[in-house]
DNA sequence: GTAACTATCTATAAGGT
DNA sequence: TACCTTATAGATAGTTA
């Protein structure tokens, strides 16, 4: 590009830091600026260890968020509501209702039940693989045909009646399963064996009449 | 302050971005890049006029927060599980103790109101699809890491302890969503395909108590 | 944990494609 | 919208107090 005349730009400008008035020049400017910010918290995490997340609404509402290692995990430790340490979720841990709330550590009985409970909620995710790969399929479809990337951007618009009440069972069960996972990862310090209930492969009940499909 | 000889120092150096071992270095530059990403973000909100949240926790396990207006302000609004009005609700704030209950029919405050409902659904979507991108890249990295191809098969043991519940809650709010647009579909027999999504997102609220995390 | 001090390095305001 | 380019304002590494 020729730059016929004079200086090609007159580069960076001191601007004061106070409202920007021309919505065009501040829409850029966020765009710029928020850029740099989540780069600066990313560097901040990797250079020194840190947890960081940060959130940005910008005047049109939109939302922007960055995280390490997860904007949630963040926010939860950071909620005094939910006090936790190091180790996220124990708050998500439910109080078994059954007698002693806490087992003595060190037992070698704990390491046994946990590495069952793994085995077995792997167990059931394979279970589940099976049983999706079939509406799974058209979820695929459903992505690609509208370019998308992740499972969440699937267009649920264009499932047809068959496949969503489907989509929505299964993720139920998965879900389920997944927070029977968790459940037995993060009571790992106290593992006071429930009242046999959760132990066996039956999955609870699916009240399908709850979701009026 | 006399410097007896030579430069009184290098100058800034290229650092690469990875984890200072060194601990009183890692710890000044902790200090030194907080209050720069802090500084960044101050001005972000005041040149844009936006809301913007930054929590960070060092390795010590301090925590430092920055919030415009307020951190507790942005997160309430991130929060879709605690819907807030942003600006202090007073469009949903309860009817004021006065006299009469409700505006009169037709009033144009009615409008008003529902219109500022309306950008706050809206707002939670977003704030939603900001979050699900989020714990999203972390999903896709353990399916990429075994190789899946669909997301339901992502290797849940793979996740870790602070992704598993981030996982089993993404899972939550898209089943509530598809049980949204399953009634949605259900109520309106016969509804051809809508010409947009974002348009009649005004669904039910999402009854969160029942699915107990 | 903070606060200088400097010499660099980086982010970014403006303007263009 | 995003991506260039330039030139400069601002951030900061290394060090000491």
């Amino acid at each position: 590009m020729v730059r016929s005349r004079g200086r090609p730009s007159l580069g960076r400008q001191r601007i004061e830091i106070r409202p920007i008035e021309n919505g065009g020049r501040r829409q850029v400017t966020f765009s710029k600026r928020r850029h740099g910010l989540f780069k600066k918290a990313s560097e901040l995490s990797t250079l020194c260890g840190a947890s960081v997340a940060v959130v940005a609404f910008s005047t049109a509402g939109n939302v922007f968020a960055f995280g390490e290692p997860t904007v949630d995990a963040v926010l939860r430790r950071f909620d005094p509501l939910h006090p936790v340490a190091a180790d996220d979720g124990a708050a998500l841990a439910p109080a078994p209702a059954g007698g002693g709330d806490a087992a003595p550590p060190g037992d070698d009985k704990e390491l046994d039940v946990l590495r069952r409970a793994a085995d077995q909620t792997k167990e059931q995710v394979t279970a589940e693989q099976a049983r999706m790969r079939d509406v799974g399929d058209k979820i695929t479809q459903a992505m690609a045909a509208a370019g998308k990337r992740f499972w969440w951007e699937a267009d649920v618009e264009a499932l047809g009646e068959a496949e969503l009440p489907e989509f929505a069972r299964a993720l139920e069960r998965l879900r389920d399963s997944v927070r029977r996972h968790a459940d037995a990862l993060l009571s790992t310090a106290a593992l006071p064996q429930p009242p046999q209930q959760q132990q066996q492969e039956e999955v609870p009940e699916l009240d399908v009449s709850d979701y009026s499909f």
